[in-house]
DNA sequence: GTTACTGCAAAGCCTTTGCAGCTGA
DNA sequence: TCAGCTGCAAAGGCTTTGCAGTAAC
């Protein structure tokens, strides 16, 4: 993995204690945390750290292309670091996200889409929702 | 298509003026309407009505199944009086909205979704960005 | 030395809530 | 009648903005 720092400077961002700390938690994470859970966890190390730096910070990486923001319907958003194209899905029980990577039938679906609409097709968000292994054994 | 008055009555919400004039006004149009936006286009028919009434009348119908509301990552939620499922398409130059009916490609997204995470999978939104063909011909 | 970031407070915006009065069934 | 809806105003919650001070380069 590439280190932090040098992400930062090929995106001309200043290197700062904060951005570093959110950049690599969001790394080290699979959580896809919220603007406010990354602020709460960062608390210990950088205690005068404030929320409008979080929504700054996040915002830069979303503009660069380091972080993607995801919409899973709740009232804030989530922030994931894995920018390679990958779907969501969330456990409507215990509210986690995880990843779905490289899923086999994205392409036809984006080709279906395509050719259905006319459509110069950008971009796509993919959300599942359900229950989670753990959640299930959970309610039985 | 069934009358408005009866749908309401069917899954016990009074039928108020209100609400009728909502209700049709959503399954009229396909241009999936904030909820400021309905409010704004009923204001000539029904002046006293309020935003909070929208709301407030909004979820009422998300409640019973009756409409969906929709999240393309904008600042407000979008409301469709289409309830089959489907999928959405957002230009992202004039930002309009359409439907998607009848994806073949969902159902093996699905299973192979199903397979791979183990989830009891409940539902799913797919949202597709891109230039529309009108915005397309503009552009050229 | 500049440019750009941080942190605080305040504001913005969409949405929800409380409550008194009204109305549909 | 009376449960439930409307409308007003106020509050809530997430996010953004303005600005002075500060830190990165």
């Amino acid at each position: 993995m590439l280190e932090s720092t040098a992400i930062l400077k090929a995106h001309h961002l200043k290197v700062t204690p904060q951005r570093l700390a959110i950049f690599k938690m969001l790394r080290h994470t699979n959580v896809h945390p919220s603007a406010e859970t990354i602020y709460n966890s960062l608390q210990e190390d950088h205690p005068t750290m404030s929320l409008a730096t979080v929504y700054k910070t996040l915002d830069a990486f979303v503009q660069n292309g380091l972080v993607q923001q995801l919409n899973l319907g709740e009232d804030s958003y989530r922030y994931d670091a894995d920018t390679s194209p990958h779907s969501h899905m969330q456990c409507t029980v215990c509210k986690s996200v995880e990843d779905i990577e490289q899923l086999q039938q994205v392409a036809p679906i984006k080709q279906e889409v395509q050719e259905l609409t006319g459509y110069q097709l950008l971009s796509e968000q993919f959300y599942f929702y359900g229950i989670c292994p753990e959640c299930q054994k959970t309610a039985q």
